[in-house]
DNA sequence: AGTATGTATATTGTATACAAAATGCAGGAG
DNA sequence: CTCCTGCATTTTGTATACAATATACATACT
């Protein structure tokens, strides 16, 4: 685990939300690696807080997945088998078809124009060679469509499944160099969704999704 | 509320997940009622703990959706809008679809047993006009498909959106006197899956799921 | 009468204290 | 040398104490 995790005191919100959001942050970008045990007492000593709001967190982490606490033992963070990482994806392009399909018939022309952007900076972000703003590009690109479904159960849910395979993913963007067909997937999604055509937008994403499976899988495969 | 939740002290669990089994049964059974709060200090009390256990229960309960927290006023068991519910359902038929597609590869000989007997006591409940076992059996029915899914996942989600609609599905399944129609495609859907039928299988489930979603939508509709 | 303000009370947020179980290690028996 | 046992330490589980905020009601002011 690094060294200092800090909690960035923002507005009034409850501290559990805060140690949460900063564990979720840590898990996420791989700087709490899975099956790292995550320990109250020194949670709390280096994030400055009490216990409880760590073990609110550790609660809640539990519930997305995150982590998994055995009785008596405390929690680590969730680790993935390459079988969890192939139920969730099967889970996951079940679902994104479902969404790209509902965003052709509810996506408003702002959102359009955001998808168009978050398509322009996902562009820029590989010509730069900016990893961590690829990644950031990549996220809002689909966040969009997510939120284009005008579904909020369907739009958290997906950001859940996304999230689980993140860690994995960011070592896949960087390892897998095919980034012009990652753009022309983003390009023909994209020209679906403004042609309203929900057959092809499904067809595209679906590809798009399956794509990366083979890729994250040998992540795991390479970890195991 | 009931006067006496009462806590069923099996194992030894950590407190936190008795809690937490006993509120989730509480809210699922319509006990505690949509938009009715939960005081930390009044379900300590009633259940003879201390303040922290119910408060990770609490916190266990609000990423189940079950519970929404506002800060520094506590929580509520989540209220769902008519929106809510068509939301979930949207993404239960796909999902639905999904489950009984993947239960038609992966199912096993006893597996198909246990479905047949959930069938044969659904129509036994139904014979001997028992609420409680007709939705129980309901769920054991589908129990069996998620679970004959193979993905451990899929299981959990679908359980998951099973349980937020189940509480005005209790109320729907009192109504509704349609049985024999719901035992019809019970039946159809034994034989796509005996079959290995994939498509008609997803058919059959889609109808089937799409049929509820009237009914619970209009118990929604009489509560608002 | 209606609104504003202050105060009491209820309730959540956080920290800490104490209990119980798990873990690791040392020392001894075989 | 290996395995078992028991003690010390760590770590979680639960309860409680204290702080801060929100809520409700009463009172005063316009």
């Amino acid at each position: 685990m690094t060294d200092s995790l800090q909690l960035t005191m923002n507005a009034y919100l409850p501290l559990r939300d805060v140690v949460f959001q900063t564990l979720r942050e840590a898990i996420l970008k791989g700087e709490i690696k899975p099956g790292e045990r995550l320990m109250e007492l020194q949670l709390a000593a280096k994030l400055g807080v009490s216990r409880t709001p760590i073990r609110e967190a550790i609660r809640m982490l539990e519930q997305e997945g995150l982590a998994v606490t055995v009785p008596r033992r405390g929690a680590e963070v969730a680790k993935m088998t390459e079988k969890d990482m192939e139920d969730v994806l099967v889970i996951r392009s079940t679902l994104d078809r479902l969404a790209v399909q509902l965003a052709c018939d509810n996506i408003t022309a702002e959102q359009l124009g955001q998808l168009k952007s978050a398509q322009k900076s996902f562009e820029n972000s590989i010509q730069a060679g900016n990893l961590k703003k690829l990644a950031e590009a990549d996220v809002a690109f689909h966040d969009v469509i997510y939120k284009a479904t005008g579904n909020i159960k369907l739009e958290i849910m997906l950001n859940n499944l996304r999230e689980q395979m993140y860690r994995y993913r960011v070592e896949y963007l960087k390892k897998d160099k095919t980034y012009p067909a990652l753009i022309r997937e983003h390009q023909e999604i994209v020209d679906a969704i403004k042609g309203k055509d929900k057959e092809l937008a499904a067809k595209v994403m679906d590809s798009h999704v399956l794509n990366q499976a083979v890729a994250v899988k040998n992540i795991i495969r390479e970890q195991e």
